[in-house]
DNA sequence: CCTGGCATACCGCCCGGTCGGTTGCCGCGC
DNA sequence: GCGCGGCAACCGACCGGGCGGTATGCCAGG
């Protein structure tokens, strides 16, 4: 019972982790207020703890945004890697796949909205090694594309790099429109979205 | 005599207007360093011109980039109304639009940086009052393709509201990865999305 | 006793914004 | 033609605040 008062309020709202729960915390107010319109001051208030904790286990605040791009790449990766390697015909795996990102991404939409909006507020070496690491994200797609257009059920007189920009950024543009109570759920416009994309690769 | 170091500050560098000068320097320095990270001070010194000058024409910085978004959103509008209310069947009118609002869009990346990238810096009423005016601009999308649904060159079974956020959320992520000195010009990518668009249409 | 895990008090910088002053020009009475 | 008044355009020193970041202390657990 030594630690109940501590606990009281290092656990207040959640059993998570102090560096979780400002990891949470900073995920929700830098998608609604911005990044450089969140103080750090704000932030620990927020998340129930001080600047000294944040500084403890973050070293700067641009840390702590480059912590979330680091977890949101991870769980982006980790989930395209299981589509593509899944098996069955090419179409219905880039069909899979493109439902499910976004799926993801609405369910994720914090994550998202940060992503494509304060990425310039990085350092620069920390902006390209995530473009880097989007980059090999999109080179999976575009290989799926290709591999249909060589197999013919696929049309091969559109570069497959501008069908998976035209389609990712209609994916990260859904940060700026979707609205959980809205009419329709992430399943749906998922579902919708990967039938435009195969419909627009018909031969 | 007595006027001529005034104008040599006064006109150096451009003919332009004091205000016409800051309008276009801040949109230069915002979509390379963003709104935040430039400072009212660097706005002035790029421009030539002192804070003075500045508070003198724009009431405040948040005042000077609402301009930003006027004359974005006055430009958008009048190109698209040009389209729209051509003549010619539906889906060339469509392809015509969804073409010109590529080559548009690259050709003013700056302004498509910020625009999507900035948005949540306005004050609340104004950002409510760009998406009123970005409304009605998707809104005369839509009502092209729903005419195109109702005659039968298009297909019924997507609602033209998820095409056309998915289209136009496909132009904006155009800032994020178009680069002038890259192999593909603005009209070749335009005809390229145009095409995807059309062919995602088809019944 | 010492180290990790915090809290608290504090710092210096620089930001957006202000305000009194100056300059040059234009209309006007004479 | 000329002095005068007035006003828009512009200057730049200055300000209060709040920002990101830090130095130091404290305390429980091993």
């Amino acid at each position: 019972m030594t630690g109940t008062a501590g606990q009281d309020r290092a656990e207040r709202r959640s059993s998570l982790s102090v560096p979780d729960r400002l990891l949470s915390v900073a995920t929700r107010l830098f998608a609604e207020r911005g990044f450089e319109r969140t103080s750090v001051q704000e932030l620990v208030d927020a998340a129930g703890v001080t600047k000294g904790a944040m500084y403890h286990y973050f070293s700067s605040k641009d840390d702590l945004l480059y912590a979330i791009y680091q977890r949101v790449l991870a769980m982006q990766t980790r989930r395209l890697n299981e589509f593509a390697q899944a098996g069955g015909p090419v179409e219905e795996r880039l069909r899979a796949a493109a439902a499910d990102v976004v799926h993801t991404t609405v369910d994720n939409l914090d994550d998202t909205v940060i992503f494509f909006r304060s990425l310039h507020m990085l350092s620069p070496d920390r902006q390209s090694a995530v473009r880097k690491e989007r980059r090999r994200y999109h080179e999976c797609f575009r290989a799926m594309i290709e591999e249909g257009a060589r197999a013919g059920v696929f049309r091969s007189d559109v570069p497959a790099d501008i069908v998976v920009t035209q389609y990712f950024g209609a994916v990260h543009h859904l940060g700026m429109w979707y609205r959980p109570e809205g009419q329709l759920g992430g399943a749906e416009i998922g579902a919708y979205y990967a039938d435009l994309l195969l419909a627009s690769l018909r031969p």
